[in-house]
DNA sequence: AATCATTTTAGAACAATTCTATTTTGGAGG
DNA sequence: CCTCCAAAATAGAATTGTTCTAAAATGATT
C-alpha cells in the first residue's frame, strides 16, 4: 500500500461512494499534484484485487468505483450521472427459481432520477 | 425500408436472435458485398428507433443487437458469449417492492453457461 | 427530367481504457 | 548507510468499438 494507492482509496472513501475513474484523478490530482490518470487505473485495478473496492461497469460504457464492496444493486441518475445504493433482496435465487441455466452472476443497473433532481424537476 | 436496411434485418432475423455489430456486418457483407460498417450501423440505429429490434449493451462493451423487441432478459454464455433470453418475470414491481426511488428502466445481464459450452466442459 | 431529402459511403475522429517501456521509489539485506 | 531489487509510477502510444463529417449516390415525388 503506498502513498498513491492510500490516497485513490481516499478520494473513493470520502465521497458518496462512487465515482468514475476521471473524478477521482481529478480530486486525487488535489493530493498530489503529480499524479497521472495511469497511475488512478493502475490503483484502481490493485484496490479491486485486494477487495476493497468494487467496479461497476455500465452499460452505457461508464465505469464507476465502489468503496463498498460488498454485494449489492445500483441506481443511476439519468438526469445527474450520480450513482446510488439498492438492496433489492436475493436476486441470485429469484432468478434461479425462473430458469434452468445456471446463474454465474449478473450485472444490473437500475435507472432512476435521484431525489436532488427530482425535486429539481418540480421547481421547473 | 431500403434494401440494405432490410438487409440488416433480414440478417438479424435469419440468426438465434442476437448479434453483435461485427457478425451482422460480416453476413450482411456476404448478401451486398458493397455493404459497409457505417451502414449497418445506420440501419440497427434506424430499426431500433423503428421499435422492430433492440439493442442490447453490456456491461464488458459489448452490444448486442435482439431480433425480438418484446421485453424479457438476457444471459451471456462467460465461455463463448452467446446471447440467451431468459423470462424472469416481472420485475420492474418486484424491485418497486424493494426501494422508493422511482424505475424507469434497468439493464440486467446474467452471466451462465450455455447448454452447448456445458456439455463440452463435462466432456474434458 | 429535375429536385430534394434520405441513405450510403469513406475515412477521420473520438474517448475511455489498456499497454509498453522507461524511470522512480522504497524497503530488505549487507 | 549503501546497494539491490521488485513493485509502482510515469509518459505517451495503442487499442477498439462506435460515432461523426462531409461528399456521393439513391430514389421517390413533382
Amino acid at each position: 500500500m503506498t502513498v498513491k494507492r492510500a490516497a485513490v482509496l481516499q478520494v473513493l472513501r470520502d465521497s458518496q461512494g462512487h465515482l468514475q475513474p476521471d473524478e477521482i484523478y481529478r480530486r486525487a490530482k488535489e493530493l498530489y499534484p503529480g499524479m497521472v490518470l495511469a497511475t488512478v487505473y493502475n490503483n484502481l485495478h490493485a484496490l479491486c484485487e485486494a477487495g476493497l473496492i468494487r467496479r461497476i461497469r455500465t452499460a452505457d460504457g461508464a465505469d464507476y468505483y465502489d468503496k463498498t464492496p460488498t454485494p449489492h444493486e445500483h441506481a443511476v441518475c439519468t438526469e445527474c450521472g450520480m450513482m446510488l445504493d439498492l438492496e433489492l433482496g436475493d436476486l441470485h435465487t429469484a432468478f434461479s427459481k425462473k430458469t434452468d441455466l445456471p446463474i454465474l452472476s449478473y450485472d444490473l443497473i437500475v435507472h432512476t432520477v435521484c431525489p436532488d433532481c427530482k425535486a429539481k424537476q418540480k421547481q421547473a
